[in-house]
DNA sequence: GACTCCCGCCAAAGC
DNA sequence: GCTTTGGCGGGAGTC
């Protein structure tokens, strides 16, 4: 009976209600296939039947098929279409319906039955979520009819409430609706989703997401998860520490929701999952969830001893109906995760990056000047960072209306000027086809067309510009949404563009978002910069207005090194995904280690870059000294914030902290000295108090920039190779001195913040000279050069960190084995221009990523490889790393050993 | 057989 | 007491 009631797609209520239709019901789908088995075996040659007359004259005179006919029928048996029937009284003609259906379904083909069936995938949530999402525009203005009735949607959308509900929950968890009342909810679209992202991001990282994962991750590898119950506790408990702030749902200013029923009903699990769902993403690098880690931490974070298979099974399907509407919003996509022990589904985010710790509107404030931008930009900032955390006191911090104003005015804008993604991007054939579903998001897109194509010739011109200039006055305030290499769909690229721009591809109008170069002891050597999750936290509260962008490099020529140690064990189609372990000494030693794929320019010039790179470093160890001087003179005061009230607290002074700019070389080194402190290493404490000489840098100083801690490891080349924008020629005009010299003075630019370090995901990367803490994602996007460059699938003008200077620097120093290499910067090097950003594959323990591609549409993706390296033991990628009893999942190495895996991982869709 | 996820039961919350 | 909301898990469909 329960069957026959799901097969027909009826509501149970419903499905008592109508005693007539009972028999009917009681036909189940398979039977009625069953059967026409059998009938076709009786009779091999029957050719489908008709459809029998007398159940066509009951029905209204449409001019349909058979099939349409019986699906409209099955249509009138939904449970509204019923209810209406019956209040017309119109018993006597249902019944003629249902039984012309009844004999329909007797008559008919069971395989011309089954395919007159929706089936299951036109059924399925993502695409219910399509439909639904294509009532409403992405972006209502507010004179639209915004609103949401739920009994209309699923009437209209022949579904039951409950399905709605489930769509209508996620899109709350996104703010994109509100509920206003008992089956009424507004309808929002897009506008708030930068907004929450960005809180999200916030609370995820505040949540230590990152870190649950890794250790997760890590005791996934070593098969202990399910049978360490002394660890599974453990990391139980490190997830109940955040179990106060993880419960909450994470509102914005306005959004709070209206109805207090909706606010005291303590399950509001699909939404908080959803939303937590979002914090695993926007934490992760790469931004890959697969569905068990998703379903563990959230187990977790509630009890993760109680962890038994039907609980993680439930787990997994609302995931499931989580993961169908974010993908029905382009925001992930579904990939598989091939590892050695099999494949896995997964997701991964396609959705706008989010920037933590940026101003959330005042992006682009063009024609405001920088100073004017960022004063502009601090109040909305704060205020963003205040409504994160609801419980303390939300309905006190209401942005301010000239904000408000500000940010659709810019928001506008932008989606006239920028709409599309800055980089070619591969258009999935589900994206096509979601634009021709969705007419209404189309109209969009010619409008901004031209003025892509325009904005993106312009920001080449842009770039150079920038490159030729020493320095930039203006520090502009760096975008909070980063638009992706892979558009999500059809529209989402409007917002995304609109919202953020890229550093790399920046247009001239936009001079907000101009790459700061700061004054530079030594315009030569840039810095990369390393900090720990913690620190990251800590960074955040500085929340600089103020936010370093990336000097888009000069010298974008690339270095494609490759430690031939490991070519073997690597699978990537792009030569510089690897970074060579340059024995500095040696410069023949590069060379071997240039890919094979390099051109003979490519390799002089990498030789000349390694020359520059030692000089480099030379001079970067004069600046240290010099820098050093100041060390340790701070006192320490800094504490990473672990909960949301503590956050809040600081967020509210962050203005206040503003006020006391600029910060000084001394309160960067003091911080950092407090972050050994944090540590508890002494040995670090004690170096960086008795400013030994390490090849590492702090943050420099300039009345304007704010660096708390971390360490600046000077690079001198951008390592940009062919998929950087210029042309030799372009590269030779915007710096002749380094291809004259085949040197690299790029002016020495450190895009770096701790909200910035956080954007990239470094979440525990932490460089001192005696020990390194890494987590598996973290290194690979470890060497942070502005994160926009990273993520911007238009990276070329972003400041890549030298792999061979870094490695260099790492093992000169003793931080690494010879031998042992760290990559420089494999996120953007995996995150191609070109079509193929869709496809990425990173390289992580023999661990294949699968994109899937939608279940309607189909598409054809072809796997592409990508390397993603891991910290490992220097015995070998399958070698298992020192634990720790740190459940931070940063403190798993024990001093002075590196740990570097070399996963490989292949993301591919079906 | 594992993976996906639709479906609807049923209870809590709301009205 | 009825309606709305949504957690939850069975099991069908798909791979």
């Amino acid at each position: 009976m329960q069957q026959a009631g799901g097969e027909m797609g009826t509501g149970d209520k419903e499905n008592h209600s109508s005693e007539p239709y009972k028999n009917v019901w009681k036909t189940p789908l398979k039977q009625a296939a069953t059967s026409h088995s059998v009938l076709t075996e009786i009779q091999p040659d029957c050719q489908p039947l008709t459809t029998p007359t007398k159940p066509k004259e009951g029905l209204p005179a449409d001019p349909w098929t058979p099939t349409s006919n019986l699906k409209m029928l099955i249509s009138a048996a939904s449970p509204e279409i019923r209810s209406r029937e019956q209040r017309r009284e119109l018993s006597n003609t249902t019944t003629e319906v249902l039984q012309a259906k009844h004999c329909l379904q007797e008559h008919l083909l069971g395989e011309e039955y089954e395919k007159s069936q929706p089936s299951r995938k036109e059924k399925s949530l993502g695409l219910l979520c399509h439909k639904f999402l294509a009532r409403y525009p992405d972006y209502p203005s507010s004179a639209d009819n915004n609103y949401i009735s739920l009994d209309e949607v699923a009437e209209e959308l022949k579904v039951e409430r409950r399905r709605i509900y489930d769509i209508v929950n996620v899109l709350e968890s996104l703010h994109m609706v509100s509920r206003l009342a008992k089956n009424r909810y507004a309808w929002h679209g897009r506008h708030n989703l930068p907004k929450t992202l960005q809180a999200l991001k916030k609370v995820g990282e505040n949540n230590k997401y990152t870190q649950q994962i890794q250790l997760i991750k890590r005791r996934e590898h070593e098969h202990e998860f399910d049978l360490d119950s002394e660890r599974k506790e453990g990391m139980a408990k490190s997830f109940g520490s955040n179990k106060d702030s993880e419960m909450s749902f994470v509102e914005l200013p306005g959004m709070e929701f209206r109805a207090a029923s909706v606010n005291s009903r303590k399950d509001k699990s699909l939404r908080v999952m959803s939303q937590k769902f979002v914090m695993l993403f926007l934490v992760s690098t790469p931004q890959i969830v697969s569905l068990d880690i998703a379903a563990k931490i959230l187990i977790g974070e509630e009890q993760l001893e109680d962890l038994d298979k039907s609980k993680f099974k439930t787990k997994i399907r609302r995931l499931y109906d989580i993961a169908n509407v974010l993908s029905s919003l382009q925001l992930i996509k579904k990939v598989h995760l091939t590892e050695e022990r099999g494949r896995k589904p997964a997701f991964k985010w396609t959705g706008p990056e989010v920037l933590p710790n940026t101003q959330d509107t005042k992006l682009e404030t063009t024609s405001t000047t920088c100073s004017q931008a960022i004063s502009e930009c601090i109040p909305s900032k704060e205020q963003c960072s205040k409504n994160l955390f609801p419980s303390r006191g939300k309905q006190n911090f209401t942005r301010h209306p000239s904000l408000i104003k500000l940010v659709k005015t810019i928001e506008n804008d932008r989606r006239k000027v920028q709409s599309a993604p800055t980089s070619p991007v591969k258009r999935s054939a589900s994206t096509d086809q979601n634009l021709s579903a969705f007419p209404s998001k189309m109209a969009q897109v010619p409008a901004i067309a031209k003025h892509q194509l325009e904005g993106q010739s312009k920001k080449e011109k842009e770039n150079k510009m920038k490159l030729s200039r020493p320095a930039l006055e203006c520090h502009p305030s760096l975008p909070e949404v980063v638009p992706r290499p892979e558009p999500p769909s059809s529209t989402a690229p409007c917002q995304q563009a609109a919202l953020t721009q890229p550093l790399g591809v920046c247009p001239p109008g936009h001079t907000s978002v101009s790459p700061v170069i700061l004054p530079h002891p030594h315009p030569g050597v840039s810095y990369a910069i390393y900090l720990q999750p913690s620190q990251a936290h800590t960074v955040t509260r500085y929340s600089p207005s103020v936010m370093l962008q990336p000097l888009p490099c000069a010298n974008v020529t690339g270095i494609k090194s490759v430690n031939s140690k490991v070519l073997n064990q690597i699978t990537t189609e792009e030569g510089d995904n690897q970074i060579a372990t340059d024995d500095p000494k040696s410069l023949t030693a590069k060379e071997r280690l240039l890919t094979k794929s390099e051109t003979s320019p490519q390799r002089y010039l990498k030789r000349s870059q390694a020359v520059q790179e030692i000089n480099s470093i030379k001079r970067c160890r004069r600046d240290e000294e010099s820098l050093d001087t100041n060390l340790g003179e701070s006192s320490p005061n800094e504490s990473s914030p672990s909960n949301s009230s503590q956050m809040n607290h600081e967020m509210d002074n962050s203005q206040e902290e503003k006020q006391n700019k600029p910060e000084t070389l001394d309160q960067n080194k003091a911080t950092c000295y407090d972050q050994c402190k944090r540590e508890d290493n002494p040995e670090e404490e004690a170096k960086i108090k008795t400013k030994q000489d390490i090849p590492v840098a702090f943050a420099i100083p300039t009345h304007e920039t704010f660096f708390p801690s971390g360490y600046l490891i000077p690079l001198t080349q951008c390592s940009h190779g062919s998929k950087a924008g210029f042309a030799d020629k372009e590269k030779a005009e915007v710096c002749p001195v380094q291809h004259t010299a085949y040197s690299s003075p790029i002016t020495g630019v450190i895009p770096v913040t701790g909200s910035e370090l956080k954007a990239v995901n470094i979440p525990a990367f932490h460089i001192t000279p005696l020990n390194i803490m890494l987590s598996p994602t973290s290194i690979a996007a470890a060497p942070v050069l502005g994160n926009s460059c990273l993520s911007s699938s238009n990276a070329s003008s972003a400041q890549i960190p030298s792999s061979s200077v870094l490695n260099f620097t790492l093992q000169h120093i003793g931080l690494i084995p010879a031998g042992v290499q760290v990559p420089a910067n494999p996120f953007v090097q995996h995150v191609p221009a070109s079509s193929q950003a869709e496809n990425i594959t990173h390289s992580s323990e023999n661990t294949s990523l699968q994109e899937e591609k939608p279940p309607v549409p189909k598409e054809a993706q072809e796997p592409q490889t990508v390397t993603e390296n891991f910290f490992r033991t220097p015995g070998g990628p399958n070698t298992e790393p020192p634990r720790s009893a740190k459940s931070d999942g940063t403190a798993g190495i024990s001093p002075g050993t590196l740990y570097i895996p070399q996963r490989k991982l292949e993301v591919s869709e079906d």
